[in-house]
Order: structure tokens, then C-alpha cells, then sequence
DNA sequence: TGCTAAATCTCGAAC
DNA sequence: GTTCGAGGTTTAGCA
């Protein structure tokens, strides 16, 4: 059960205090106030004083918030080793990183707002129809692709990079499937380009390359047919659907005796 | 000045309330509580219960953080559509967007607090150090490439894209810059070697291409050398002081006369 | 609106 | 640790 203890309106050296006691427990923090920050590191970065919500995790990750934006304004990854102080501009607080070297440095002139927070979260989190699930649905599908094709390995390392599928179609020839779950624009011809190169002088036969993504960019099309390769217009939400049968006919399988119906 | 309202420990239908108030008002709204969460659009995904941290902001966005994790498990761009209902399963919040058409939807069980804050945060940011910036820096003290360099124009075009600087040496050859912040690899060499081509069918003159970076990745060296192209390495960070200097000297003339100290 | 390139990208995996 | 590619990338700048 998750434990909150708030602080409205603190002192600053009351907030300190918090603030150090929710740091030295691994509690996430949450702090409501007006602050300015300074960012130095891969890039260096000011921002004037203004109302924020800046949250630690357990991890050591830092964001400040602006009242707009996706994005947090300043930030630091999980790592961080916080430093804190009780300066004459206000309360600081100070996240630094090694690897690279930087830090994010607030400076608050006042809290409205302080909380800890002692959060229970062991939620299990899936994400579908990435690229990685395109890949599963057309190796477990490969007539997705074209008739008769037939997987050979996945993930096949070539000289630039790794081949998304590595196959033979119905006729013997060598084809490499390039995988793309957005537009496929010139970089991705290319990057098959190269692999269909590479594998060509490797094996000395005829390559296929095939462009798997749901939409080819405008200039990419030239490019595509220039250089001799092919393109099959597949969805992501398709192959989810793939997956999700699977995974339900897997599940039926272990689940029902033959014959036997579940909803 | 800042105003917070504070919910500790509410029932879903004061939550409920409260929430379509601060939704009302365009307020920025936090919610701490055990909730799940299911996303369907670009992809889809699901995240079992948990205590989490829901943040809405002024300009309709959406962002649900776990205890730990930089970015946020589950979110939505600014712009959001919001509905609220109670269900049978707790406090529903959905954020719709369209364009593409997706939405995230969050079921409460509990709420350990949600507050309502009018933040009040006009202050400037400005971050330093951009790729733009380094191009200004150059633009700005050109010696910093090699000594008797002379800029024509920047952000040229030519047909694969935009030149960074275009620029002639002190024996009077063209010379193509482009720049990278970080690591220049294979496709910045490529993208310089695409622009050189170029320029030499347009200008049929020898044509210098200057690959501008804080460092050369181990394969882009070879290939660099194989295409008659020159590397110079520039530090972001020393761009940064260039523009930091000119802007005090701009400022000076400005503000003092001449010969007259400031510090 | 749609495309392109950059980002303090972040994140994860492989070497 | 570094490198490389993917991301529900987001964001900003333009055609």
C-alpha cells in the first residue's frame, strides 16, 4: 500500500529536511515550486524562475515540468547522485551524472507543494505490434510476404548490421527481408541495398531484397526499383492480429481438451 | 503566485469532481493512485494495476509515470481530448486524440492524492550548444575550420539537401562544410561526399568537403579518406563560448563607449 | 498537412 | 563501456 506524506507551503529548511530524508530513503519526490535551472553538460541550458513540478524516482532520474509540454524542460537520466543545500538564493538541489559529465542544478525561492511518495508498482507492462512483433508475425506467417517462402535464420548478421529476415522463396533464390513498421523512406533502401551487396558477393548467387513496411516514401520508390529490389505492403496492426491468434491458439492448446469451445 | 488544491485520500466521486473542475479550468492536475492503463493507436498496449503518477497539463497532454524510468510508461501529445466517468471499476480518465486517432485510458481503484495547481512560469529557457549553433560559430570565426577560410553562403541548396557552409579557402577552391554535434559516422561522409559530387557537376571546379564534428567514428575515417574528403574536429562546447563571446561584445558596443571597462 | 533532420534524445541489446 | 538501431519516439523547421 502506498505511503504519502505532503508538505503544503514548507520553510525551505523544512522542505530541505524532507527532501533529504525522501533521497536517503529511495522515495519518489515530488516538489511543486518556483525555481530557476541551470543545465550543464552534453549541451548547457538556463531556465528563468518560474512555478515547476520537479519529480525524483527511486531510480535517480530527475524531470522538471513546465505547465506545457510533453517534454520535460530539464532532466536527468536514472543514476543521478543528488546533492542539496540551503543557499542565500533559496533551497538547491543538484543532480549530477558521471558518463557522461553533467549536471542539473534548482534553485527554489519557494515550495508550495512537497511530497513523498512510497509507491508499490510491479504492474507487467506489454507493448504491441512493434517492429519485433512484424518480425515474430512473418516468421510465423511468412505467406504474409509472398507464397512459398520459407525462413532460413533472423537477425543474420551481414557486414553492416543485422538482416531482419534472412529466407529462400518457392524457387530456391536467396531473398533478405528488410522490415520497416512505419513509411520506409531512402534509408531503408539503402540499408537493404547493402545487405542484398553484401550477401550477394558472400554467396555468389542471385539475392532478393524485400522491403517490408507499411507505406514506401515518395522518393524511395525510384530508389527501390533502381537498385533492383522489391517492396510488400504489410501493417503492424496485421501482424498483431497474427500474434494475438497465435498467442490465443497457444493458449487453447495447453487450456481445452479438442473440440471443446472457450470464450 | 501559484495556487494548489489538495485532495488527500479522496473517494473516486470526489476525485471525479475535482478532476472535471481542474479539466474545466485548464488547471495542471497530478493524481497519485493504483490505476491500469490500456493505449490503442500507433501500437497498443496494457499495463496491469499499480501505483502510479498521472500528470495532465495546461495544453491537453498526458503523462503516467511508474516509481522508476525516465520516461513515462503510458502518455499522450499535447492536445488531448479528456472524459471522465465512473465505472464499475473505478475512476475512468480517457484522453482521445486524433490525428492519428488514439486514445489512453486509466482506471483507478484508488486515489492517494490529486491536486489542482495554476502554475504561474513565464521564465526564458535558452539552451546553448545546437548543431545551429555551431554553424553560427563557424559562420562567425571561420578560422576556426582553417585559417584564410572565407564563407559564400550557408544552409545552400543542392540536390540531395541543404550545404551547411559553403565557403571558399585561401587559395580561392570551394569548400563544402557540413557539421555534426556528435560522433560523425558512414552517412555523414556519405551525405558530405553526396554534396561534393554535386557542387563539382555544378561549379566544374575542385571542390574541398570539410566533414565538421566533435569526433570521427572508426568506420566513417576509412571511408572519408577513400573519397578525398577532410576532417576537422570542433567541440560543440567551444562553438558555445564563440557565441557566448560575440554576444558580450555585442552587447558591450551597446552599452559602452569605447574604451570604457566593464565587468 | 506532411516530410526531414536533430535531440542534453532514451532505451535496450550486442560486442 | 561503447556502439548501433528502434521508438506509440518528440520537436522544430519548412515545402
Amino acid at each position: 500500500m502506498a505511503e504519502v506524506e505532503l508538505l503544503k507551503e514548507p520553510e525551505l529548511n523544512e522542505a530541505l529536511e524532507a527532501l533529504r530524508r525522501g533521497l536517503a530513503k529511495r522515495l519518489v519526490i515530488l516538489i511543486i515550486g518556483c525555481c530557476n535551472v541551470h543545465y550543464k553538460g552534453r549541451a548547457s541550458s538556463k531556465l528563468e524562475p518560474g512555478d515547476r513540478i520537479v519529480l525524483i524516482k527511486e531510480d535517480g532520474s530527475l524531470q522538471v515540468h513546465r505547465p506545457y509540454g510533453y517534454e520535460p524542460v530539464n532532466w536527468q537520466p536514472p543514476g543521478c547522485v543528488f546533492h542539496t543545500e540551503l543557499h542565500e538564493e533559496g533551497l538547491r538541489l543538484v543532480a549530477v551524472r558521471h558518463t557522461p559529465k553533467e549536471h542539473v542544478r534548482i534553485t527554489f525561492s519557494k515550495i508550495h507543494l512537497l511530497t513523498l511518495l512510497n509507491l508499490v508498482d510491479s504492474g507487467a507492462f506489454a507493448l504491441h505490434a512493434t517492429e519485433e512483433d512484424m518480425q515474430r508475425a512473418i516468421l510465423l506467417e511468412p505467406s504474409l510476404i509472398e507464397p512459398g517462402l520459407k525462413p532460413i535464420t533472423y537477425e543474420k548478421r551481414v557486414e553492416p548490421g543485422f538482416v531482419d529476415i534472412y529466407a529462400r522463396d518457392r524457387e530456391g533464390r536467396l531473398v533478405v527481408i528488410e522490415i520497416k513498421r512505419k513509411t520506409a523512406g531512402r534509408d531503408a533502401v539503402l540499408q537493404l541495398h547493402k545487405y542484398v551487396q553484401s550477401l550477394k558477393k558472400e554467396a555468389k548467387t542471385p539475392v532478393r531484397g524485400i522491403l517490408v513496411a507499411p507505406k514506401l516514401a515518395k522518393g524511395a520508390q525510384k530508389l527501390l526499383v533502381s537498385l533492383n529490389l522489391e517492396y510488400k505492403r504489410v501493417s503492424p496492426k496485421k501482424c498483431a492480429e497474427i500474434l494475438e491468434r497465435a498467442k490465443r491458439k497457444a493458449l487453447t492448446q495447453y487450456m481445452a481438451p479438442a473440440g471443446e469451445e472457450r470464450f
